[in-house]
DNA sequence: ATTAAACTATACGGTAACCGTATAGTCAAG
DNA sequence: CTTGACTATACGGTTACCGTATAGTTTAAT
């Protein structure tokens, strides 16, 4: 028996607990190589390699209960066939990470910028072009209306595979905020990229700008006082008014916290 | 109430199963926005970020603990903090899952090309160098002894994160094989790509091999024709002669399965 | 107006993959 | 031959849910 592990010294090169490797026994999926006449069990640092590819497996999201299944019938063949499949995994599971951590560095960057800001002070930025999977509305000005329209846009951004870091945000056309009627002619999701999915373009230019932290009741006052500062200068203003949310729940419990900004064209500075 | 989403429409939203939403509310990480007489919940769309959110910290293997912890005291501030956390998770994640994709492609190709293999039929092959991390053994030639050292190298490895796809192999000195004596004198770990940390160059060149299905005791004797052959054919042979282990029991159980590797540096051809 | 389909709720038990602890037996060193 | 470090089994607990049963509610159709 001198050439085997103990449990414990097996679990040790290995990383993990015995009581991992106990577990493992019990649902047979990782048995020591030979179980001594006083219970012991003893391991083969071979079997690392058998621990390593659990271990590999489980992070790919495999059940237990399948990676024995494949213990049980294992060949050269089905590794190789295993491996295969479990290298598509091994993709998505990359795609999403390298997803998740893009969305880290553009909220962290949004929440930046929102955190700088002066509420309630007019001031104007210079944008590239933004691309945008924008679905009009044209449906009553209700509650019940308003957020079928938009559950419906983000289904279908999910249907599509279009996620963003950014929240999801409206769009009002300049004549009739204008009017006094500050009302959603659509809905948009701020792609990260230029892809092929864009449907609107947020061009590129001046752009007049407000960032408010009371929640949406200041934003038709805003609207009209940017439409006011952007007469008195005699600048022209593009079709539409944007308005982003840039710090929502995820930021903070009270409304206070919550900051949207209303945005619009502007030309001839 | 018209402007609020019922729990299977949100859990629809997010893609989720409704008893999750129950069970975040339960523990009062993710609680609907209101609650009607009727009992009966209601979650506003904008909640679907703070799912988001939840659904990601979790994938960066956040506890749901930790998660609520944040959301008890979420604000701008520590947002970013968390992001800022989390960003060093999701790297760390990437690397694994770059590794586990690597390893895979590795692995895939030992076995496809060991499967394909003609057992005990002596072959040349042209190799590149490889680098390899070599613990040298001087040691009795008695199973705990070899095990220790063995157990040592990867601890050794281990400390020092190399990590390899290939498994661990035996170097023995050619001198000890023209004995009769099959002794280790290094037992390695292959190293993917030229790092710092190797120790020993397995140098480029051709190389005369045999792979055995027998497991380990042909060997000495595959060893002995290698060297006859060599020395019929008047070439000169390397120093040490590498034994490595293609397929073991990842790819089966009985011992048929296993195929070991021997070869040797020639010259001369 | 009523009824059926489709939803909602709570409650309780079960699952996967362990972890911790208690109790008891085993082994190796001094 | 005892002490300390190990081993074993057993059993309960944990996390993050899932399934199902039972009961109440809403909505759409007759």
């Amino acid at each position: 028996m001198k050439n085997y592990l103990t449990t414990g010294e097996f679990a040790k090169l290995c990383r993990v607990k015995k009581q991992t490797l106990f577990h493992y026994d019990d649902i047979e999926i990782l048995q020591p190589e030979m179980v001594g006449d006083n219970g012991y069990r003893y391991y083969s640092y071979k079997q690392l390699e058998q621990y390593s590819m659990i271990s590999m497996l489980k992070d790919l999201e495999m059940p237990l209960a399948e990676i024995k299944e494949y213990m049980d019938r294992r060949s050269p063949e089905n590794l190789i066939e295993l491996l295969k499949a479990e290298a598509v995994q091994a993709d998505k599971k990359l795609e999403e990470i390298k997803w998740i951590k893009h969305y880290i560095d553009t909220k962290t960057a949004i929440t930046r910028k929102a955190t700088a800001m002066n509420y309630g002070e007019i001031f104007t930025e210079e944008c590239h072009d933004e691309f945008f999977v924008a679905t009009p509305y044209g449906g009553p000005e209700n509650d019940r209306a308003l957020l079928t329209a938009i559950t419906d846009h983000m289904n279908y951004c999910h249907e599509k595979d279009i996620y963003s870091a950014y929240s999801i945000g409206g769009m009002v056309e300049t004549a009739a905020v204008k009017n006094g009627e500050y009302v959603y002619s659509h809905f948009f999701t701020r792609l990260d990229e230029e892809g092929y999915e864009h449907n609107h373009v947020k061009k590129a230019g001046n752009y007049l700008a407000c960032c408010d932290n009371e929640g949406y009741h200041n934003l038709p006052e805003i609207g009209r006082e940017l439409l006011d500062l952007a007469g008195k200068q005699r600048l022209e203003t593009g079709r539409y008014f944007y308005e982003d949310v840039l710090i929502d729940e995820l930021a903070g419990k009270n409304d206070d916290d919550y900051v949207v900004k209303l945005s619009v064209y502007v030309t001839g500075l």
